[in-house]
DNA sequence: CCTCGCTTTAACGCATTTTTGACGCCGCAT
DNA sequence: ATGCGGCGTCAAAAATGCGTTAAAGCGAGG
């Protein structure tokens, strides 16, 4: 989970930032609205908390420019707390909007209220060629049949099915599957990709090793 | 459009009726918590309004209790403005939190933007062949015979009917079962299981554990 | 104050999963 | 050729998760 934070004081962000990162979210920033954008069309982060008071340009105007591509959904944060001004982000498609200054348990729990209605119809499953994972219920099919696959598989093929085609680091992998603490113990991979490879026999996906770098999943 | 108002004073029902059907909805209200889960149960609302103070049940009850089955967006009305009262709303399911008095406008505006991200879901499923759950009640009942179950059983075998045939994860049911400060007690769901697998013995229905992932109800 | 029903906790055997260790292979540089 | 490091493979050992049962807590109602 990914947010992005579009605001010019440096406090504001601060905090933020730690609020959302010790939730378990990948945190960027921007201190104004033109590399706001800019960082939302890069790294399309899951939500945004946008400022109204920028210095470059209107949030309102930020907010406009975002909706004309993408419908993430965009929590408005500001000092003005007018009615019209309030109606106005509505309109434009804000998702809530928290007048400052703010509780921080207050505004992440309308965050997670904001995703918990993304995430809800959002059967975003991934998928590979035959391969299909449901992140939401931890299953996995291939050809259609079912493929049972136990926890650590399941995390391991999902980051190489996110990465579909292009080399996934040993670091990374050991990070996403065991936990920052186990980067080194490249051993689990090579255990864990034999196992995938058993399952994943007879398909037209392998699992490919570059080596001293890191496991690639290729369509065939 | 529908939209279900749950609030005991009446001035505040009437001036919500008139914005909401000057907006083009359908209306419906209830006075009191019981009369409102009967009317959401019944008339399927696509939004509810939900004032805290009601005088027959605590409006965080009705909340939970709707979230047993249904995932309809809930907007929270409220005198109270503490902090607690909104963090526990918004954790028991509550997708936005106004506090009176409020402007008529702006909630209108909150409505619209959680009805933006509702997309279409499906209509709660309260039954699963043989087996009938009364989400108003808490009562249950097996090829036509009723059920005994304590309120801890209902709320997990409500879960496990709400996703029928899919896999519900540990944490989900801890969650929706024991609150969000259980979410890593999986004993509970061992044993509670184990109730339910008893009292659905002789049925069509089973219990099925996916293990390291969770459960999973289906019908043979 | 006691009883009853429900929830929580604890304990056990069993099955599955994860971790660990051992061994051989291959490519590469010495 | 030879030694080394990364890889694939296998299987034993350790850890974890599950089902089951029963006893201990707890709260509501008599």
């Amino acid at each position: 989970m990914t947010a992005l934070i579009i605001d010019d004081e440096i406090q504001i962000r601060r905090l933020l930032r730690m609020a959302l990162e010790s939730k378990g979210c990948t945190v960027r920033d921007a201190e104004n609205g033109q590399m706001g954008l800019q960082e939302a069309v890069f790294h399309k982060p899951d939500v945004i908390l946008l400022d109204l008071g920028l210095p470059d340009m209107d949030g309102g105007e930020v907010l406009k420019r975002l909706r004309e591509w993408s419908s993430v959904p965009v929590l408005i944060l500001s000092v003005r707390d007018q009615e019209a001004v309030k109606l106005a982000a509505f309109d434009a498609g804000a998702d809530d909007y928290v007048s400052k200054p703010f509780s921080t348990a207050e505004l992440m729990a309308r965050l997670t209220a904001i995703q918990r209605r993304q995430g809800a119809h959002e059967a975003a499953n991934l998928q590979l060629g035959p391969l299909v994972l449901d992140p939401v219920h931890h299953e996995a099919s291939l050809n259609g049949q079912p493929l049972k696959l136990t926890p650590t598989e399941y995390a391991m093929l999902a980051q190489l099915v996110r990465h579909a085609g292009k080399v996934v680091t040993l670091k990374h992998l050991l990070r996403a599957v065991w936990g920052p603490q186990a980067e080194e113990q490249s051993h689990y991979l090579r255990v864990y990709a034999n196992h995938l490879r058993k399952k994943l026999e007879g398909s037209t996906l392998e699992i490919k090793n570059e080596p001293g770098i890191g496991y690639r999943l290729e369509e065939t």
